[in-house]
DNA sequence: GCCAACGTTGGC
DNA sequence: GCCAACGTTGGC
């Protein structure tokens, strides 16, 4: 299993809305880096669901329900999407400088690449960010 | 193919 | 609101 994390504004989608919904598709990505991270997706990984500009902090975890398939929002053939459902939400959410004050969370692409919107994880961090978040 | 100009993202 | 980072576009 692989572990990834995923940015959207709240006003954008937020993670209440996908709660609420039930599941999304996560379209819109229009980044190569991302895209190809999208492509890397298996059924059943697990995704945090960051909460960028106005808030900066992991809210929750969600899963990945389908692979991806092509965006119905692009005429062009090269984007993608998945489907992502929600999990669980964590306990605390863990803000950005919760993340930054971390030593074992000092690599990950939140931090080291800020504009990239869909980025993998290593087990070790997405198993660290939950524990911060239950607290 | 290079690079300046421009647009967007997202932290501060 | 500002601006750094960085991706994209388009003139040459």
């Amino acid at each position: 299993m692989n572990y990834w994390l995923v940015k959207s504004e709240p006003n954008a989608y937020s993670w209440q809305k996908l709660v609420d919904e039930g599941k999304t598709i996560w379209e819109g990505v229009r980044n190569y880096q991302a895209r190809n991270n999208l492509k890397e997706m298996k059924v059943g990984d697990k995704v945090l669901f960051y909460h960028s500009v106005s808030e900066k902090k992991v809210v929750g975890i969600a899963k990945v329900t389908k692979e991806h398939f092509p965006d119905p929002t692009s005429d062009k053939n090269i984007w993608v999407v998945v489907e992502l459902k929600p999990e669980s939400e964590l306990k605390n959410h863990v803000s950005l400088n919760q993340i930054k004050n971390e030593k074992k969370l000092s690599e990950i692409a939140l931090i080291k690449q800020s504009r990239l919107s869909v980025m993998p994880l290593k087990k070790e961090e997405f198993d660290e960010i939950v524990k911060l978040g239950q607290g």
